[in-house]
DNA sequence: GTAATCACG
DNA sequence: ACGTACGTGATTACA
């Protein structure tokens, strides 16, 4: 790990100093008004540029993004962010939270952190290590078993959330895809697009699975345009179709949001219950959130009672037959475990198992 | 203390 | 015309 901070450090060094010079200036690449200045301001490198809430230029990833390829300069700031926030967060900030007494790091969950019953992680947060690019998994390989007696074992639901929303639903199709086992996102591509299975484009497929996605957040047509960058116009006629395809997401949405307008809250399988008061504001946007907020918290919820189930059980059976085996984390819809090898054989299905009964659905489990 | 940004599910 | 996907935490800048 302090092999790779300092590497990024270089990197970092290096970058600045291009950054700088072709900038014609010195200032605080960490500073995003600073940086809103130079980009917009001195260099002009955009007609309109977007404003946040507060007036400051808004230089996110997705902003910058758009402009990297007619800019060096802004793809050497995206490089800078990214080194800057592996090194910060992770390469420079997980070594130095290691505890002297145990020469690990442990981590807190809080039970009652959040609206809608998921755990959270803090000091360090060990839910988010990098994982989605190349060298975020760079810092994934400081997580190693205890010994070289133990492996690390990660255990996650398949899709959870959506096989939740197939089975609160009951909606025959989202259901048939999960009971044949099909590819789910790529059923979801044929229906909406009206082609058979052995038709759908990787395009289609990719569109297909963030109308799936954007179901459990409580799917907007700007939300969706948003995400594939395509037309507002088209978004719509997806979310159309797909309502027409699966008329059972649509009915239980629209239950979902009549319960919470009748009792003020929604509630997850298990009855836990988030309470939704602006279900009936009068202010559009207000009320929109609010209802994608009762969309959301049964679906999230549900998902997080299972897994806190199943880690009750899995705990129960480790204690009871007094193995070595240890539950080390949880990030949502994933077990780590650091794994006795010899006990590979009793662990494995153990845990499978325990996670695929912790509630049982009318959908499979996988 | 707040805003902006970005890491994860 | 407006303003929007759900749930989190850490870091940095800045008032």
């Amino acid at each position: 790990m302090a092999d790779f901070a300092a590497q990024l450090s270089k990197e970092i060094d290096t970058l600045e100093k291009t950054i700088c010079r072709m900038a014609g200036t010195t200032f605080n690449l960490n500073s995003p008004r600073q940086l809103g200045q130079i980009l917009f301001d001195v260099m002009k490198i955009c007609e309109a540029p977007k404003k946040t809430k507060t007036g400051q230029y808004t230089t996110d990833e997705q902003t910058l993004a758009a402009l990297a390829p007619d800019h060096e300069i802004v793809q050497r700031l995206l490089e800078h962010r990214t080194a800057s926030k592996l090194k910060s967060t992770y390469a420079d900030a997980l070594p130095a939270a290691i505890w002297p007494r145990t020469g690990r790091v442990h981590t807190t969950y809080n039970q009652v952190m959040t609206t809608t019953g998921r755990l959270n992680s803090q000091n360090p947060n060990l839910q988010n290590i990098p994982i989605r690019s190349e060298r975020g998994q760079e810092i994934r390989k400081a997580f190693v078993p205890r010994s070289s007696e133990y492996r690390l074992l990660s255990a996650d639901y398949s899709q959870i959330e959506l096989r939740i929303i197939a089975a609160l639903s009951r909606e025959p199709g989202l259901l048939e895809a999960f009971r044949t086992g099909v590819d789910v996102h790529t059923a979801t591509a044929a229906k909406v697009y009206g082609v058979f299975l052995e038709l759908v484009t990787p395009e289609m497929r990719r569109k297909a699975k963030m109308v799936n996605y954007g179901i459990a957040y409580g799917i907007s047509a700007f939300g969706l345009s948003q995400r594939l960058g395509i037309p507002r116009k088209e978004a719509v006629e997806i979310i159309q179709q797909y309502f027409t395809q699966f008329p059972g997401i649509r009915k239980y949405m629209d239950d979902t949001m009549a319960f919470a307008r009748e009792h003020g809250y929604v509630q997850t399988v298990t009855g836990r219950r988030r309470y939704i008061r602006d279900i009936s504001s009068s202010n559009n946007t207000v009320r929109s959130a609010a209802e994608r907020n009762a969309i959301n918290a049964p679906i999230q919820g549900s998902a997080a009672d299972m897994i806190k189930i199943a880690m009750i059980n899995i705990h129960r059976e480790l204690t009871g037959r007094k193995l070595k085996t240890r539950m080390l984390l949880q990030v949502h819809d994933e077990l780590v475990f650091d794994l006795h090898t010899a006990e590979e054989k009793e662990v494995l299905p153990m845990v499978e198992e325990k996670m695929k009964t912790a509630i049982t659905l009318d959908v499979p489990l996988v």
